[in-house]
DNA sequence: GATCATAATGTTAGTGACTAACATCTTAGT
DNA sequence: ACTAAGATGTTAGTCACTAACATTATGATC
């Protein structure tokens, strides 16, 4: 009997190869053609499936456009934070470390990503409906509830991606990390 | 000849009654239906208009549900402190004063509407888009448009949404003012 | 190797938000 | 009354998204 872990390697592999496929002939018909303008069914028709399978990938037309993982990254540089750190220190360390090292490796396509999010408006309100996402994530690392790091999170989140867009809006001509780096200076001394 | 105030008084005045009339209306059916099974033609049609004429007010139907118009009344504020103050604690300030006051008069007002954005992820996303154009007009009034500045204040004002809808979600027992000066306290004490 | 179960995909038909083009009606100024 | 303009209605469409059901592909079992 095939045990616990019930998809074979094969089949989530393909699943994955899908996946990729779809998001690949998405993210190449935005940039051709624009968000707006480019059909869920176009993107299916261009990946070779139909639109529901499409569906049955991406919940909405919106997650095809913002699929990214760098939340365990993030989260991974978190726990290994010291202990002597404040919430705050911690946050703005660990997404200083992660995005500087996203931003060494993948700076192009952020930049892509990012400037298609800057365009276009469903994107845009959907980027921060993702964020609760990842200050959830950042909360469960830190083991802490409190509404005092709540806030303390969503602000420190807020910021970095207001630092990310606008070095996006710009054009990508700066240094992220120094742009962040000093974002956070300046929360910092309130 | 009709000088430049185009619109006489009356017929503007019909049209906020108008406005105000969808507004209720759709309020008062999500309240009892929930938003997601309100059509935008049930409402309109409980307003006694079409559904074309409801888009020309609200431009979608997540509008309706989050109009308001708390940002003159923060900007006023904002202008009023005093120049000695950091833009941290100009915002923070401004923000602390016209929550308060909005709290004061329209408490149950606000809840229901903030437990309205709490439940419904599309209004949750959109409620951040919305911030956007808030924290336009606060940069705007500081007269500041660097990148720290824009950090800041997109920050303080995702750390005050984040405690206004954690009151809401906790079905509003606590007192707003105190939950802010709190939430904000944290964010300086970094 | 035929059978059978299951996961992935396709087909079809719908709902509902939103848009555009055009018609109608109301009201203000002449 | 006549006309111009602004507000509303009608109609027909597009597109994201869902649900029900049919089909295919592949793996396990006998």
């Amino acid at each position: 009997m095939t045990d616990g872990a019930e998809t074979p390697d094969w089949r989530s592999a393909k699943k994955a190869a899908t996946r990729a496929r779809i998001r690949a002939a998405a993210l190449e018909l935005f940039r051709r053609d624009g968000y707006d303008r480019t059909t869920v069914e176009r993107i299916a028709a261009a990946a070779g499936v139909t639109h529901t399978t499409f569906f049955r990938y991406f919940p909405t037309k919106e997650d095809v456009a913002l699929s990214d993982n760098y939340d365990p990254l993030i989260a991974g540089l978190l726990s290994a934070r010291p202990s002597t750190e404040s919430v705050a220190e911690k946050v703005c360390g660990a997404l200083l470390e992660g995005l500087t090292s996203i931003y060494l490796e993948f700076r192009d396509e952020l930049l892509e990503q990012m400037r298609l999010v800057q365009s276009v408006p469903v994107l845009r309100a959907r980027v921060w409906e993702v964020l609760v996402d990842t200050e959830r994530t950042l909360l469960e690392v830190l083991d802490d509830d409190s509404l005092e790091a709540r806030a303390v999170v969503s602000g420190i989140v807020a910021a970095s991606t207001t630092i990310i867009l606008a070095w996006a809006e710009a054009g990508g001509r700066d240094q992220l990390p120094e742009l962040l780096a000093s974002g956070f200076a300046a929360l910092r001394r309130f």
